[in-house]
DNA sequence: CTTGCATTTTACCGAACGGTCAACTAGTAT
DNA sequence: ATACTAGTTGACCGTTCGGTAAAATGCAAG
């Protein structure tokens, strides 16, 4: 058992930056089995299918972005505004040590995976959304906990949290185009110049 | 020569919906010379790679959008701020259209390419790059004869243009990823928000 | 009528693709 | 000791991938 998860783990593990660093089609399994030392048999005997494999890698993805800066940024300790400047930072340096280290801009696995993928397989498309859903969840509580601080105006707060998410994968796709992570530290702070109004009761 | 410019733009006409509709690299080059009815000794012949067949295809598809509605809402007898507004427009209902036509939102061809391919290929990444630039132009000039007008107060025209494009692309993201174009009508109108001050002199 | 060139056809290349299968190994439970 | 099972191995499936080369075709200028 536990030289099974570990066969399992280290094939998520040689997945995981190849996702990341190229696409979900320009990656072949054969290609992660010799990275992982596996056999492909072994390979289907722990994933069905290459989507089976995708689907752990976004699994894994999420739940370190969760456990990790994302739990630091919406830290309830923080004045809530200050949350998504944080969020904003980490993403930054988190994309700026990467290009370090790799050369490139890697960007968002969610948002590259979603552009890719998303017209060709629903049930790829369901989990990314509900990454994005989850994401946009963060927003809109710390909006709405600004709004009954008063710290910010009154405004629709699932609206603009959405917004706001829209903004930054955006930003961070603006950043891949130019492989330079600086872009994100340029435009990221206007994430909070975002707003849509309650609509008119 | 008739014949010829024929072939090669029957390839192009064939190739554009698959690379919008799926991705670069699931699209095979047999399948589009199926489609177009072609050799794949003819298509080598116009082509020397498939780089340079999507490349071709960018560059059809920029010209059909510049000369398009982009050129209608980037109208000068518009009201500077109107113009995106027009944009936003413009953008969900060709969106929703396809969507009714294909049964799927296929997002924005350059910011799919952009994700898919700029890791692997600074050619194609500088191509692309270079038609956010020049969208990110009519953006700018935009912005700037607002402020000249005393329409909106002033900012840093250059940076919350760019911020403008992120967002326009990143709505359309999340738009895809939930398969619905009114996420653009919902969301599109907030672009107007943004806004990056000039830095203090 | 022929030379030359652009285009097209056809057959082919080796490599990689996702996925399957049957045999084998090893540890565990009875 | 035996039977069962999770895991592993390595060979193999048909298909498709991007790309190549040579021969055939059509056409236009000399």
């Amino acid at each position: 058992m536990n030289i099974a998860t570990d066969t399992r783990s280290r094939i998520i593990a040689a997945a995981k930056p190849r996702f990341h660093s190229r696409s979900y089609a320009n990656v072949g399994i054969q290609e992660i089995c010799e990275s992982a030392g596996v056999q492909k048999g072994s390979f289907y005997h722990f994933f069905p299918s290459k989507r089976d494999l995708v689907l752990a890698v976004i699994d894994e993805y999420a739940e370190e972005w969760a456990s990790g800066f994302v739990a630091e940024a919406f830290d309830p300790a923080l004045p809530p505004m200050e949350r998504i400047d944080y969020l904003i930072d980490a993403a930054y340096f988190w994309q700026k040590s990467i290009k370090e280290v790799h050369g490139r801009m890697l960007g968002c696995i969610f948002g590259n995976l979603t552009l890719e993928v998303s017209t060709q397989d629903d049930i790829l498309r369901a989990k990314l959304l509900a990454i994005f859903t989850r994401a946009k969840s963060r927003f809109r509580e710390t909006l709405e906990e600004a709004v009954s601080k008063d710290i910010i105006p009154p405004l629709d707060a699932a609206l603009t949290a959405e917004a706001m998410l829209a903004y930054l994968e955006g930003v961070i796709l603006l950043a891949k185009a130019q492989n330079d992570p600086d872009v994100l530290y340029r435009l990221g702070p206007a994430i909070k110049t975002l707003r849509i109004e309650t609509m008119a009761p």
